[in-house]
DNA sequence: CACTTTCTACGAATAAAATCGTAATAAAAA
DNA sequence: TTTTTATTACGATTTTATTCGTAGAAAGTG
């Protein structure tokens, strides 16, 4: 009894971190992306295997058989997914207002000079239009 | 044995919302902070309560009693809480770069052309410093 | 003074998210 | 062929977050 409904929650945390591998990466198998996270903290295979179960039943990725194990593929791109996200946040954090988080954003410094640059294009951009 | 530590990890969701009303409202009651939020959400009173008392206990408002009932305030800003969460955002969902976030926040088409105009505004002050 | 209303305190139940242990399977190696 | 290794399946536990029920105190009301 698959129910092969898509998707309409955003990704939790840790599934969002397998997807940021796998986005970066390429479709991979579970020892992959296990390996990865642990570059950046300690979890189990079993744990990010049954992530990868989980999302598989949710639609979240898909997946085929190379050889004799998994290789696993998002079945959304990363910018749906950040667009997805971003609403939320904007919403629980800033009012719906994208405005002041673009401020905030900015505001904490991070941008370079080439960053600056690329939103005032962007800014441009939009007001020819 | 009251530990008065004060709080490093961000506000829960359910957190948030509290502190968005007391935020936009002041310092209020358990009681004006429910009616609030059931104007959103169905949400029992007891919840709400709750929640504060956990806040307090973990530091996120502090509380006088007027007459006979408790007053909670918050003990951070919103700045302040944005920044924390927004920088929390941007490394999970963008890899820690601002700027990407920032061309999708501007991207969605909510910006108004005072937005704008305030940004650009922003950007230039940053480029002249 | 009884009775109702309005609070707070506190424990507990529920739900959601994250984590792992164990067993089964099959390939590879010895 | 026996043993080791690598992999998936799946249940169960643990942790964290959310939600509410019940009791008790204090003030107001008839």
């Amino acid at each position: 009894m698959e129910d092969n409904k898509l998707n309409l929650t955003p990704p939790t945390a840790a599934e969002l971190e397998i997807l940021q591998v796998l986005w970066q990466n390429g479709p991979q198998t579970v020892r992959f992306v296990n390996d990865e996270l642990n570059k950046q903290r300690e979890i189990g295979y079993t744990t990010t295997l049954k992530f990868m179960q989980i999302m598989l039943d949710k639609g979240t990725l898909t997946r085929e058989i190379v050889e004799r194990s998994h290789i696993y593929r998002p079945s959304v791109s990363e910018e749906t997914t950040q667009a997805q996200l971003l609403r939320g946040f904007v919403d629980t954090t800033f009012r719906g207002s994208s405005a002041s988080l673009v401020m905030r954003a900015l505001g904490n410094g991070s941008a370079t000079p080439e960053d600056l640059a690329k939103i005032k294009a962007m800014i441009a951009d939009m007001e020819n239009n």
